[in-house]
DNA sequence: TATTGTTATACTCTATAACTATA
DNA sequence: TATAGTTATAGAGTATAACAATA
């Protein structure tokens, strides 16, 4: 069945992941920060935290690590002194554009095979299954 | 670009999964072993944790908490003593076939506007775009 | 009074290493 | 000597709650 395509897909995704980033030292959680800072630039931890979904106490800790590591560093926000502004480092802007060109030659090696017709049917799919995950779970407690 | 839509969806059924399976009290990794008695029947720790890829240590922490919660329970080995068999209890085990059926409902929801020429397409892909994956990430070093 | 980020505390998943009981 | 599972220790991600500084 297709679903059980997909799960076993996204666990091998999933590791293949964690593995891929342990060998330059980050983490998903981490890594998933990195790219919003890379998208949107410097950020407050709270707009962090809206962004992933997470805790402000878990973001301190994600920063705390990253900071460590020289991926990121903390500035004083011009107008609020309550709010730390977290920007990318060189080193770690550096990372980020490793990573965009790793993912497409990754969808290259992936996809590469495809011819375009498939290629469109498989990502407009993905597309519809996206859309419906969302009302499905809105009804799932049913279950 | 399809690779970012399946990380994308990668990521919305890795949340979808953790939220859901948290209203039963359950996890990810915890339902992982719960799956693999569901499919194998009583099983040793060791096989457990080859069947999970992770450390023995790991695997006295998930059924150390699915006892607890009543789902698993640990029963001597009949000819190893130095062995325990970790079996469903019954209430494990009508999770496990809720959550079987679970399943079928959720891929009718999210599959089943699709056409079966859109769905063997879109299966055909998932096993394809999974079999390069290993291939692809034999070579992911020299990124 | 509300917001930003922190400290305090706790739980889960994960790993390595040392140890006990058995084989 | 090797194997099954445990204790000991550690680090990452996550959460809630209380608190300080600032708005």
């Amino acid at each position: 069945m297709a679903l059980d395509r997909l799960l076993e897909l996204t666990v091998l995704l999933n590791d293949d992941m964690t593995n891929a980033l342990r060998r330059e030292g980050l983490t998903v959680a981490r890594t998933h920060l990195l790219w919003a800072l890379h998208q949107r630039g410097p950020c407050t931890q709270r707009a962090l935290a809206d962004e992933l979904n997470v805790t402000p106490r878990n973001i301190t800790g994600l920063v705390d690590g990253l900071t460590e590591t020289g991926h990121t560093r903390r500035e004083p926000h011009p107008t609020d002194r309550r709010s730390t502004l977290v920007t990318l480092t060189p080193t770690g802007a550096l990372v980020m554009k490793g990573m965009a060109r790793g993912r497409l030659s990754l969808a290259t090696r992936l996809f590469g095979e495809l011819s375009p017709a498939e290629l469109e049917a498989f990502a407009g799919t993905a597309a519809h299954v996206s859309a419906r995950l969302r009302d499905a779970l809105a009804t799932e407690d049913e279950r």
